[in-house]
DNA sequence: ATGCTGGTCCAT
DNA sequence: TGGACCAGCATG
């Protein structure tokens, strides 16, 4: 048999001209080492790049000049099976190119190891570093050094010690003498030392869901598990995962984000220890890149991680697992918009494993694929502990404006006091923040917009500068209006900062804090917020909808909701169900550790089905309601979408080319699909760019596929006009 | 993506 | 006539 001498190599320029592979001679003396999935150098085009080996060949039958592979880069890592086949999918789902798929599954720190480690992340556990006879010799001999017998005798009954919770002098004195050192440890990944054993006795409907998946733990099923919150979803995956694993395989749980789930992550911890791995994007590049490795060297067992996890490289899978299955944040809104369910689905197939997708409000998709028997539907409606539905109250805010109650309700202001003087905590969501949406001249009408997009600039008063929440362009506020030069700005909409002006006011004693992207945009910012919350260092808690997931203050017996028009008004056709979805998660706030709990929601469309629905925490009735809505609109699920813009820095020309993607589109698909537009996009100019928007409707049409690879063929060559693909998107 | 080619244009 | 500049092209 002739040997392999040469070899495909996919190149690391992420651009769609470059789409193809190009051959390679392997050198002799890298003849028995390269391998298919390898990283190598390679001469291209005048220059040394990196590529990935694709394929080995033992002829070529090509013209041109063939070059040699220069070294091999990354042995670390060879991809696998598994990986090129997700990579085509992921391809193929999105639309992007080969090389653009196999970057967004790796750290990115695979190209080539900066082996500097950041100590940034890691604390220093102190450990004993001598014999315990010695150490207890030392104890009796120096009985004066209070604090050193202190922290010794504490390490010696296994306490967790870290150096930063003694003064330097002492741990530095016992380091000295060798009797302590100490080891860097990752921050986030600091667990007790003792695991915790499953102690939690199932309930009657979790032991039956998790029997019913394991029954069918060898083949590829996707189960979606409908529990309403405090269900006790996280121990049915705990049981799931403890089989799993005593079969000697994996699992993969994908959570939307992990500032939400601290607490989850610190229960697996808890339960299963060290061989957890954790795996997010505020992770830096090389604990990345340890965690990925970890796992694909089978060292971690379990990886929790966000969207990015879903490409983590465990061995021998036996489990995915989605929790809030319903989160936006599954999918990807840059390029490549892939969504971490559909490669969850392929990897499950790929395996022939379950995937468990888990929420209390499962998208209409997911609840609809239950309902005709795609997916296995298990339900969970007993809710565990002391934790009681709290009351809704829906207030007409026509009628407090009246009354000129413009912003706080009467209700709300009651219950609020009420809160107050009984000692317990509020919630209070606004879902916009900033201090007010828009700024107009009362005189000439002006109203500030963004230099450079289609949107109206959010005044903020701490920065007392005007933001475009776009493009982040930024300018600051003038004292009278810059077109007929009158001291007549007004302030209209009010968001999270001007609310908490408001609340100062009107509640002066009590203590406020707020949470939005704003605040939290320092690192760990998030975290103190919630935790002084949670100490009671505040009484009310104002957010966007950050505040509004997962969250569980003990003392929180109140929610208001401000304005819930603002989240139902957005002109989507899910935003009823992120609305019902927002407005039901929030209300789960109030009243979980068996205080009575209420959620006053203040809006000016109070005769919208879903204030009925959610008032009855009634996730059918809504699940029914808007389902007809979607049907008779030819919405998801009914019908897929796919939406297709058209980006141009030349008005005139993306106008024209949006036409002729049209009449294309118009010729190639079939004719039961329905293809809406060119219109202009909701925000029509974004960075000096303009874009027109064409949204494809079909049920089934076998050749979208090609037509869409074929119009990205024709738009290649194109410099001033830039296609925009997204098939399923989640925002329209 | 990016280095190379070959053309245009203009000052020397 | 040489060089600056740029569009178009090929890259193994």
């Amino acid at each position: 048999m002739s040997k392999d001498i040469y070899a495909e190599v996919l190149i690391e320029y992420e651009v769609k001209s470059l789409d193809k592979v190009f051959t390679y001679e392997i050198p002799s003396f890298l003849l028995d080492k390269i391998k298919v999935g390898m990283k190598v150098k390679v001469p291209f085009n005048n220059k040394s790049i990196n590529g990935l080996v694709l394929k080995l060949k033992n002829s070529c039958d090509e013209q041109f000049e063939i070059k040699e592979i220069i070294e091999i880069l990354n042995e670390d890592i060879v991809f696998d099976d598994e990986m090129f086949k997700i990579a085509e999918k992921l391809k193929n789902l999105t639309l992007c190119s080969l090389s653009t798929a196999f970057k967004t599954m790796v750290p990115a720190s695979l190209k080539v190891s900066s082996n500097k480690k950041s100590m940034a992340k890691y604390e220093r556990l102190l450990i004993l570093n001598k014999e315990e006879n010695v150490i207890e010799e030392y104890i009796n001999n120096n009985k004066k050094a209070k604090k050193q017998i202190e922290l010794l005798e504490k390490l010696v009954s296994n306490e967790q010690i870290f150096y930063r919770d003694y003064p330097v002098s002492v741990v530095k004195a016992l380091a000295e003498k060798e009797l302590v050192t100490y080891e860097y440890i990752p921050k986030y990944r600091i667990m007790p030392k003792e695991k915790i054993k499953s102690v939690v006795a199932l309930t009657e409907e979790q032991s039956l869901v998790i029997n019913n998946i394991l029954k069918e733990k060898n083949k590829y099923k996707t189960h979606l598990i409908y529990g309403v919150t405090a269900s006790g979803k996280t121990e049915v995956y705990f049981n799931l995962i403890e089989t799993i694993l005593k079969n000697n395989q994996t699992a993969l749980v994908l959570v939307p984000e992990i500032t939400l789930s601290t607490q989850l992550i610190k229960r697996f911890y808890e339960r299963f220890g060290n061989i957890v791995g954790i795996y997010h994007s505020s992770l830096s590049d090389t604990e990345r890149y340890d965690e990925y490795l970890k796992a694909y060297r089978n060292e971690v067992k379990i990886m929790i991680g966000t969207r990015s996890s879903v490409f983590v490289p465990l061995k021998n899978l036996g489990i995915i697992i989605i929790d809030e299955e319903h989160s936006d944040n599954f999918k990807q809104d840059t390029t490549p918009r892939y969504n971490a369910i559909d490669i969850a689905k392929f990897r499950a197939k790929y395996h022939s494993i379950p995937l468990v997708l888990g929420s209390a409000t499962p998208s209409l998709e997911s609840m609809a694929k239950a309902n005709v028997g795609i997916y296995s539907l298990h339900t969970m409606k007993k809710r565990i502990g002391l934790s009681i539905l709290p009351e809704v109250t829906i207030v007409d805010m026509a009628e407090e404006m009246k009354k000129r109650n413009n912003v706080i309700s009467e209700l709300l202001k009651n219950n609020i006091n009420k809160c107050l003087n009984a000692n317990e905590q509020a919630i209070i969501l606004l879902n916009r923040r900033g201090y007010s949406s828009f700024i107009t001249c009362q005189n000439c009408g002006y109203t500030y917009k963004c230099k450079y997009c289609d949107i109206s600039l959010t005044y903020h008063k701490s920065s007392d500068s005007l933001r475009c929440h776009y493009c982040g362009y930024t300018v600051i506020k003038d004292d009278k209006c810059p077109e007929c030069h009158e001291s007549s700005l007004s302030f209209l909409g009010t968001g999270t900062e001007k609310l908490e002006d408001i609340f100062k006011k009107e509640f002066s004693n009590a203590k406020i804090l707020r949470m939005d992207t704003d605040t939290t945009a320092n690192k760990g910012s998030h975290e103190k917020i919630i935790n002084a919350f949670k100490n009671h260092e505040y009484d009310i808690l104002i957010g966007t909808q950050m505040i509004s997931k997962g969250l569980d203050f003990p003392l929180v017996t109140l929610v208001g909701v401000i304005n819930a028009d603002a989240s139902l008004n957005i002109p989507d056709f899910r935003s009823s169900e992120r609305t019902f979805e927002l407005l039901d998660q929030v209300a789960g706030r109030a009243g979980r550790s068996g205080l009575k709990g209420n959620v006053i929601i203040q809006t000016f469309n109070p005769d919208n089905y879903i204030f009925e629905n959610v008032k009855n925490h009634d996730y059918e009735s809504f699940y029914q309601n808007e389902m007809a809505i979607r049907k008779k609109l030819k919405y998801p699920p009914y019908y897929f979408l796919t939406s297709i813009k058209i980006i141009s820095p030349e008005y005139e020309l993306a106008s024209k080319e949006a036409t002729k993607v049209k009449s294309f589109l118009e010729k190639n698909l079939q004719k039961s699909t329905i293809i809406l537009g060119p219109t202009t996009a909701n925000v029509f100019r974004i960075n000096n760019t303009y874009r027109f928007q064409i949204i494809i409707k079909y049920q089934k049409d076998d050749q979208l596929e090609k037509t869409l690879k074929d119009l990205e063929q024709i738009f290649i060559t194109n410099k001033k006009v830039y296609l925009e693909i997204d098939n399923n998107p989640l925002k329209v």
